[in-house]
DNA sequence: ATTTCATATTAGATTTAATCTAAATATTTC
DNA sequence: GAAATATTTAGATTAAATCTAATATGAAAT
């Protein structure tokens, strides 16, 4: 398994691996489904070792901080989190507000003089509309 | 001025032009800086029609609903608004967390391939990077 | 092994954002 | 102008996130 992989990369950013932080890693890897804050905390709690709501959001923060971890931009009151590890864009449902991932391709990047003097880091797509669930629905409803 | 323009789009989408209704579609035409829910409830307040926290967060609701004001995918705990006028893509600074408004252009599509049995109604970008304010002091700090 | 020190975790309180409720106002329609 | 509909309101409630101060843990040093 992958257990080794995620000490690693936390060692590797001068996070300690303790079981809590594990566990919200280990779920994010199992769970690419963008769960927010509570339910990472509900999940990660309904198995050994208990965290508390506080670690819970504290190793996310932190996770964030150190770029293995990343909060999705979405609209909708809780924050959603990410597996960085592997690049993609998003496809959010207008229908039921699922968020998916969806393969990445390289963006043009804006023209530089819109971009005055700012400094670009990357360049993410949010796709909207309907998802292959919420789509037969809604179509031709 | 426009106060033509927002009584008719208001009521060309159902809506009554209430004067709270026409408050919050002034401030955002006023000020294309996606502000929060509570900036506008008080910046609609400090001037004359009062309006309650109620009034604004619902008569936002109606006009996302309807089509003339959009929420704005950010991370982050409250919600953001923005007038639909022109289309637009968006710059998200790390530093300050500022949302600034980048210039329009066609985004090539995904692969249909990867689309699958979704549908797909726009895209969107998202910039992320050090806004002209907080590039200059990050970048060689 | 014991002390030391920084890092993590905890339960529960607090703050913040958003929504709900039920009553009051306003507007339209007939 | 009476009835029906839509809108606004103050304040209560819910939900999400953060804070607090006490405790526990792990690593480094001796």
């Amino acid at each position: 398994m992958n257990a080794g992989a995620i000490r690693q990369s936390l060692e590797g950013c001068g996070l300690r691996c303790t079981p809590q932080r594990f566990a919200v890693m280990a779920f994010l890897m199992e769970h690419p489904r963008h769960p927010t804050a509570a339910e990472i905390f509900e999940a990660v709690n309904r198995v050994d070792p208990r965290s508390s709501r506080a670690t819970t959001y504290n190793n996310l923060r932190d996770l964030v901080q150190a770029g293995l971890v990343r909060e999705v931009a979405v609209e909708g009151r809780a924050a959603r989190f990410d597996m960085k590890g592997m690049r993609h864009h998003h496809f959010i449902c207008d229908g039921c507000g699922k968020v998916e991932d969806m393969e990445w391709y390289e963006v043009p990047r804006p023209a530089s003089r819109s971009l005055g003097k700012r400094f670009l880091r990357e360049c993410e797509l949010i796709f909207r509309g309907l998802c292959a669930n919420c789509a037969p629905r809604r179509r031709s409803g």
